[in-house]
DNA sequence: CTGATATCAGGTGAACTGAAATCA
DNA sequence: CTGATTTCAGTTAACCTGATATCA
């Protein structure tokens, strides 16, 4: 099979777009797409553990503290002593990093709307539930697997 | 919108699974996802030079560069001069490398059809489909605007 | 003792920009 | 002179592994 014929090829060449076009719009307010995923994360479920974030990311817990500690230093999160077990220290969002966060939502927001506007509604939300069925089933098989 | 509800989301997480299963599955024949996106994209496409192969890849030409001179020396791919142009290199594979790269592609298709297999024959067409008509849709927007 | 959390130190691969040489 | 190709040098962001200290 020709690689541009794959759907695996599809997959990442509109991803890279994705990344693209997230980090010029994010660009301005001061945040990478890689900030804002994480901003989100703690925003969605905090207060939070930076173990807890780096499982949800997927990513080391070494590489999210790097993460955390930018974001910190930004005034954007901030981490507290868990009372209830000294080893962990709670990430949540700062007021500032709330307001900022929701300045950029509205931006995604509308560069989404931009970026899938070629498609129906109908369209598009076929592409979702179908994205969405193929991660849980990866998932799945790879926690059945390891 | 709550950022798990995002189009951008799924597509980020999809594609990092496809990554991931492709390392996996690459790793064994020697091979790395960057490494095989680069060879199947010679294998289309020679002989070409190494900045045409950049613009396919949409990378800058050195770092594109260095693909070149990692799979050169692997013996995958070779370079010679052209004949009409003494400022271009022409790349093309070696018998090794097309065969490193057949046993790749095998092994990739098998792949994609797990990866794909909760969808039906059908809804993966249709995914297809509209990831490729918002690529299209995407990089015409991008070649009116830059 | 075991396991989870956090963090320090060091290292890697893959991207980038800048600058220079070559040549159509 | 202009523009394309190649390549050297340096840099960066985002990961990684390993080791260590803390503490439930």
């Amino acid at each position: 099979m020709a690689i541009n014929t794959r759907g695996f090829f599809y997959i990442q060449q509109v991803e890279q777009l994705v990344q693209q076009r997230l980090e010029e719009v994010l660009a301005p307010h001061g945040m990478t797409a890689g900030q804002y995923l994480v901003m989100s994360l703690v925003a969605h479920h905090e207060p939070l553990s930076s173990a807890e974030l780096s499982r949800l990311a997927r990513k080391t817990a070494q590489s999210m503290g790097e993460f955390v500690k930018t974001l910190e230093y930004k005034g954007w999160l901030e981490r507290r002593d868990d009372p209830n077990n000294r080893r962990v220290l709670l990430i949540s969002t700062t007021p500032e990093g709330r307001a900022v966060l929701m300045r950029c939502e509205a931006a995604v927001d509308q560069t989404e709307r931009d970026f899938f506007s070629c498609l129906q509604p109908e369209e598009l939300a076929t592409l979702r539930h179908a994205l969405s069925r193929i991660r849980n089933a990866v998932q799945q098989r790879q926690q059945q697997e390891g």
